[in-house]
RNA sequence: GGGCGCUUAGCUCAGCGGGAGAGCACUCGGCUUACACCCGAGCGGUCACUGGUUCGAUCCCAGUAGCGCCCACCA
């Protein structure tokens, strides 16, 4: 025999324990298999890839806010009976992981990478990942998030190795990418190669130094903020069109310290209007002299090696070159060629993301991608619309950046990653070999990895098994939508865009949805150093997943950052509450959720039933626009606001009467519908409800409501808000009044035309007896009078004053209106229903005031 | 150096051409049998400033001030 759900309902302790429920729960859905997706299924796909995070990351609150996001649109549109596919993975983060196991052989071994030939030390962090990696994934469940855990997958697997060797080579084969002696950024700390986004600029204090070069007429004066690298120099440039170093170009002039002559030449590139006019060109340790120098046909000259020790031979050999630096200064000075110095000058220097070293321009060679047809590639699928980018305003960045980027430098000395898939011959030849291709004998692999984000920017399709013609890759891609931080924006997405264009002639995802960082709750950007940095396992465990999930939902305004804070989380936790125990209230009072809807209902359930369609209507129209936070606002106030503190209260009337058995219909629709409803934003506790109240399999599977017009009924509304209007009023009163809640009033109620009951019932008014002596008489909104026998005279003094402010407000009411209503420009000009509207408050205000001038006059005199 | 955005209640933020909103905080009153992680009532804003457009501006335009972000090879 089956418990009856009051049975159930009794059985529900008061509180919600959301660690008592969501880790079964979420053990429970992996099991019967709702998160795999059926390649064969007839239903039409909709699919996202999670951003993977790094396989040495854990869970932190920026990914609680993406998961979070991700999530709801995936469990909605299963509800809405789509094929969803949420597909999982890691990445291998090449820099952080290796520099994390470098640190960890150092620590447990005592051992640096270098005591390990390069295959073993490759072999030691594919076992560290083994044993620590992938820690994240264990705390995606504890968020509740759907994914697909038999289609995992991580970008050093076999197959996106594959997939990496195979685009490599068909880039190579169509010279999209190449192999060049270039000005990299070079992190002499981490002593590999960076792409452009890897470096971050900051303005630091430097120094401003001008020097003369040469001697007498035949001199110039150059300034530079790194003395140190005119140890390099091979030439002195200025303008072509400056007529104050016109007779210099073509000469040369003695470079201090060293001794060389160098040539003064001619470039347009110089800014005459700028310190002297006069450059010093060192092409080998910066990117505008390797220009200057590659027009020129100067040499480079490398003085530093890749820790950024000075190799010029000389005094200086064997210095830091910051060292280096006031070493070079100090002995011009004891020349007498320093000019000026400029001390402090602030200057814009890069800086390596990771481990904020100061990048060394360094020329090397290096592999990079041609990115102007592919970056057009991916510009173009945005603007005629084939990928959307929520909020449009982003796109502005997106552009931005596509279409100025420079060539991908892909190329990085590390061991950890995707080697480059280049042999060469002992003669130098070389050659790309794709995936089942063999190298002769003999031949050398480029010992180059390639960066990371070159095989995430395959995720979309990699991991859907390309390049085999899988069904899965038939079937789910394109990926529908792609959601992400918008700091992610020039690393990932934009690389997808110009992978999936090329591999697959196809975008690799419609919409791209952008949310915006997370923030303390005054708004400061979190940070180790800030020291307000929140774990959100921590706020997992003291109030549930779905706190946490339904506060980055709340705060989720489209590319906006989200400031979060704990009594946040707090509230988040009390909604949730509030929902257990309203439903428990629904389940107690004997809730039914199958059969049709009675036709005869009370006003309030034809309310509330009315006011759902409007909710789910406005519901989906925020989906489509990934409006989150206006989905969870509206939510939580129809839930708390309008089913909690109306309707809820208002059945009450009903259950006690014979109209219960439909009522208790509406309770369990409604409910249930709400439930529904909110399930993708806060999956844990709408399960555990709703599977209570209905008796259904899972709520996950559950079919998402659809909004049915027909139940739409204008007159309920109104007479809903009536008996509200009046409850307010009288609540108001009461309340001034000092009179207790829980006082019962006797009191006659005239004017009404109907939920008297309803009334006397929300502010505990009895009805009058035989010895009733109304000591106060209450004209209320719509016309209602309500008339009081309280015990104690009134406070007339207290009423009064709230009358007199009452009607200070409804005379400006009135005069705002009848002013605008008196002007002929805005009755000829405004729209009719504007016009109608202003008439309409101008006749509520004239009625508010009568009502009011007599509800004074009624006072006793005090 | 370029570009973008922001400035609305004590705090964090919605609203973006026709009656100033939410959450939290605060004040007052309540254990009213779903919930004190609660209920009811209330206080609180010349919508940064200055002009302009409009019948009407928090909302559009211009300028000013402050704040923030992104991009950047002027030594």
């Amino acid at each position: 025999m089956t418990e009856s759900r009051p049975e159930i309902a009794s059985n529900l302790p008061t509180r919600y324990a959301p660690a008592e429920v969501e880790g079964a729960l979420y053990e429970r859905w992996v099991e019967r298999g709702y998160f795999t997706a059926d390649v064969n299924s007839d239903k039409t796909p909709y699919t996202i890839v999670l951003p993977p995070p790094n396989v040495t990351g854990s869970l932190h609150i920026g990914h609680a806010l993406g998961h979070t996001l991700m999530d709801a649109l995936i469990r909605r549109r299963r509800m809405q009976g789509f094929e969803v596919l949420w597909l999982p993975g890691m990445d291998h983060a090449g820099i952080s992981t290796q520099t994390l196991v470098e640190r960890h052989i150092g620590e447990t071994e005592g051992k640096s990478k270098h005591d390990y030939a390069r295959e073993e030390f490759v072999a030691k962090v594919w076992a560290w990942k083994e044993e620590y990696g992938g820690k994240i994934l264990g705390q995606m469940r504890r968020l509740g998030d759907g994914v697909d855990w038999t289609r995992e997958r991580f970008t050093m697997d076999e197959g996106l190795s594959a997939a990496v060797r195979t685009i490599f080579k068909r880039l190579y084969d169509d010279n999209l990418i190449y192999r060049a002696e270039r000005i990299i950024n070079w992190c002499p700390r981490c002593l590999t190669a960076l792409s452009d986004i890897e470096v971050d600029h900051s303005d630091d204090d430097g120094e401003l130094i001008s020097i003369r070069y040469g001697e007498g007429d035949a001199s110039v004066v150059v300034a530079t903020t790194r003395a140190e690298t005119m140890l390099g120099d091979t030439a002195v440039a200025v303008h072509p069109d400056d007529d104050r170093y016109a007779h210099l170009v073509g000469q040369t002039v003695t470079l201090p310290l060293t001794n060389r002559r160098i040539p003064i030449v001619a470039d347009d590139h110089v800014d005459p209007t700028f310190g002297t006019g006069a450059v010093k060109v060192t092409p080998a340790h910066d990117p505008n002299d390797f220009e200057i120098g590659r027009r020129h046909g100067l040499p480079s000259l490398v003085i530093m090696n890749e820790r950024a020790i000075i190799t010029a031979p000389g005094p200086f050999q064997g210095l830091d070159r910051l060292e280096a630096r006031s070493a070079v200064v100090g002995a011009l000075r004891e020349e007498g060629r320093i000019v000026s110095e400029k001390r402090p000058y602030v200057h814009a220097v890069g800086h390596c993301s990771r481990c904020n070293t100061v990048i060394e321009p360094r020329l090397s060679l290096q592999w990079f991608v041609r990115v102007e047809t592919l970056a057009k590639s991916a510009a173009d699928a945005v603007r005629d619309g084939r990928v959307a980018i929520e909020p449009p305003t982003l796109a502005a960045r997106y552009f931005d950046w596509v279409d100025n980027m420079h060539d991908w430098c892909i190329s990085r000395q590390l061991w950890w990653g995707h080697r480059i898939p280049v042999w060469y011959s002992p003669d130098d030849d070389m050659e790309c070999f794709g995936p089942g291709e063999a190298p002769p004998a003999g031949w050398t692999q480029d010992p180059d990895v390639l960066d990371t984000w070159f095989s995430s920017a395959l995720f979309p399709f990699s991991t859907l098994g390309w390049p085999d013609e899988t069904a899965d890759l038939k079937r789910f891609y394109p990926n529908d939508v792609l959601v992400t931080g918008y700091d992610i924006l020039f690393f990932w997405v934009v690389r997808m865009m110009m992978f999936g264009l090329y591999a697959m002639d196809d975008v690799p995802f419609r919409t791209v949805v952008l949310h915006g960082l997370i923030r303390d709750q005054s708004g400061k950007k979190m940070s180790k150093s800030r020291g307000n940095v929140v774990d959100p396992l921590d706020w997992i465990d003291a109030y549930g997943a779905d706190a946490v999930r339904f506060t980055m939902a709340r705060g989720a305004n489209p590319g906006t950052d989200v400031p979060v804070g704990e009594e946040w989380v707090q509230g988040s936790r009390n909604f949730c509450n509030k929902l257990w125990n309203a439903t428990r209230f629904a389940l107690l009072n004997g809730a039914t959720v199958s059969g049709e809807l009675p036709t005869e209902l009370p006003d309030a359930d034809r309310w509330i039933l009315s006011r759902l369609q409007a909710v789910i209507t406005e519901v989906d129209a925020l989906y489509e626009r990934y409006e989150f936070a206006k989905i969870a606002d509206l939510l939580y106030h129809f839930a708390w606001d309008e089913v909690c503190d109306w309707y809820v209260e208002l059945v009450k009337i009903s259950l006690a009467s014979d109209t219960a058995p439909a009522t208790r219909r509406v309770l369990g629709e409604v409910f249930d519908a709400l439930l529904r409803l909110l399930h993708p934003m806060v999956p844990f506790v709408t399960e555990a409800l709703w599977t209570s109240l209905t008796g259904g399999e899972s709520v996950v599977v559950a079919p998402w409501p659809v909004a049915d017009p027909s139940r739409a009924d204008a007159g309920a509304e109104r007479a809903v808000a009536a008996i509200q209007a009046v409850v307010t009023d009288v609540r108001r009163f009461r309340s001034d009044q000092g009179v207790k809640p829980s006082q019962r009033v006797p009191a006659r109620l005239s004017g009404l035309s109907a939920g008297e009951a309803e009334i006397r019932s929300l502010v505990r008014l009895d009805v009058a007896g035989s010895d009733f002596a109304p000591t106060a008489s209450l004209m209320t909104a719509g016309g209602v009078t309500v008339e009081l026998d309280l015990s104690a005279a009134i406070d007339v003094a207290a009423e009064r004053a709230r009358l007199a402010k009452e009607l200070a407000a409804a005379r400006k009411e009135r005069d705002v209106n009848a002013a605008k209503l008196g002007n002929e420009a805005f009755t000829g000009k405004a729209p009719d229903a504007v016009v109608a509207k202003v008439r309409d408050r101008l006749a509520a205000a004239d009625s508010d005031i009568a009502r009011i001038d007599a509800a004074l006059t009624a006072l006793p005199d005090a």
